[in-house]
DNA sequence: CGCTAAACGAGACGGTACGTCCTGTCTTGCA
DNA sequence: TGCAAGACAGGACGTACCGTCTCGTTTAGCG
């Protein structure tokens, strides 16, 4: 025997896998959250039902694995000049992150659900794609000698102010932030 | 003729509207906001479906009309001592709203169906619950002379930074703040 | 006091039951039976709708008062030259009103109905259209000598031998008689 | 390739059909046509509702299936001794069928609901139970000589002769016919 | 001329069936 | 055993009509 379970019966499909990613990101931006069904994503994907069921157990967790890759890599900031370029660049990424991007349109979606169904609000709180990058952002940040270090729910207070303000406007569904804003915001982050 | 149109035909029972918004209160805490009905909603209000039709298109047009009064009253803080204990006063308030109230409870489920429903976007937006009680707070401090005086985006920059953090702190499923945590939210807010 | 009970209040509006009875008539056969509820009749006569209820109990019963009156008149048949011209007479009267009169249409739906519903069954023995019809006919008939005279259930017998085939030509979806077939029919009747 | 589509999916359950048909027979005797309905059907069969649409487009085509073959059945008449007793034997069942047969109710019904909506007449024009029992009756008739042949519409006159005079007194709520009645029109029925 | 009382229109009320849709499970045959 | 297909029981959707009710208005006879 293989220290591995032997395989045994037809594998899991990879085709069937992507098919279904892709058409749940698709039907996201073409049709919203609310449209978008288990039903529908299976025959989008042409797909049989039980396949979708099978590997996820509703479309929130879909979404999550089809977008959670993108969410990070569109969130990730380069080193620039000065920490205060940092923090507006973060700014500026989550900003867009959240208005245009269709990662952001999953995370929203997501974040949305979670306040309905306490399911994906774990499932949510295992992938805290904002939290992270705002806490990378921070480190970076404190590395430079910008803002002082700090650790627990210390650190927690800063990823908060960091993050909140550019959520919550966004959610209230207003615009992204103009450049002069961000500066605002990143001049007085970096006050804490 | 009356200023007022000439009333025709049996008119609206205000018991039926009041059953109705009673019961969605007492659902939304009993069984949440996913598994609430407009079919549940009615035959717990005792009430016929086509009346919930005939004066909300939604559940969540009853639930705003339900918690808006109650949200409103919970977020006013009356002026303290000086103006870092009204912005401690104004998070602490919120912090309780959005993680332990009903009306923030309500609240939650509302922004959290915005994200997937444009109707319920434009209609939380109609009635900018946190907005209004933040601007009221921001006004009051700045009377005291506790901040410069701003208006229009800038103002807007100064709201998202006061409810922000406690929003992204919330919806992701955190607890509400530490004092100590307020008075630091507090005093870096008036350091802006 | 009258012999009429004293009349007080508002007299029934003869406009508010000529306008149902209209109503009636033309939703019969611009839309079907089926088609036809007592909100559509209310609402095309401009009548209330307690209006309707007041005067009659279901749309049979107003249907009835609409068309029971025509009936009778298209079912009549003048005395011709012999016996034979009689029953044939009749029995195209016959033919026509239940293939194409309007108020035919009327009495098929009644009929119709009245295999559902056990009050309208009783409605429409109360006033047997048909079968008054086919006994003027028949006493017209035996009074000329053509046939024996009868009585009883024996002229029942022969009502419904004059009248049950073209019932069930037409209640079967079938056209109206050729005449040479409303010749052969009427030979036939009176040969018994 | 088979001559037959290759079955896909989950094949159609005989069960749930059986359920269904037997749940209609059942209802139409206890509460009558008008009474049941396409949700009580599915809920007395304990099928989903969408079942029931997915095969039958109308409680009167259910009841078709479930009747249909039962009236074929009751009407059939085995040939007696002579051509008077077969046509007696005949009327005899056929005012059985009607007045008192489950499947005669649900004929009634059914031609009841013809007289309301074009499909469903379509529908039981295109299974002639009544004509098709009369017509091998008459055949059967004049092949012993008891008549002379007919055909085409010559023998849909016979046909109408044979069956109306009993259909008539039984829509109109008259009773079965007395053994004497019968024998009248039998008599008269063969003097054609 | 005012009073009483019933009929009138309008339309909201609690109920319930409609036909459609989606859920999550199941049962086929094929790969 | 995975898979596509699609039927299954269940239940919410939003609409329509049911028969009743509650308004303000109208129209008659009586005092």
């Amino acid at each position: 025997m293989d220290e591995r379970t032997r395989q045994v019966g037809r594998p899991r499909s990879e085709d069937a896998r992507l098919a279904v990613l892709r058409a749940v990101d698709d039907m996201l931006v073409e049709e919203g959250y609310a449209a978008m069904t288990m039903k529908g994503i299976a025959e989008r994907a042409k797909v049989g039902r039980q396949t979708v069921y099978r590997w996820w157990s509703s479309k929130a967790e879909i979404l999550l694995e089809a977008s959670a890759a993108d969410a990070a890599r569109e969130l990730a900031v380069a080193p620039g000049e000065n920490a205060q370029d940092d923090v507006a660049a973060f700014l500026t990424a989550l900003s867009e992150f959240l208005t245009r991007s269709d990662a952001g349109l999953a995370y929203r979606a997501l974040l949305g659900e979670a306040q309905h169904d306490a399911k994906v609000a774990a499932l949510l709180h295992g992938t805290d794609v904002l939290g992270d990058a705002a806490r990378a952002l921070i480190a970076q940040v404190e590395d430079r000698g910008a803002l002082a270090p700090t650790a627990g729910g210390e650190r927690e207070v800063r990823v908060a102010e960091l993050v909140g303000p550019t959520l919550f406007r966004t959610l209230g569904g207003g615009a992204a932030w103009a450049p002069a804003e961000v500066a605002v915001l990143a001049r007085r982050f970096l006050l804490g």
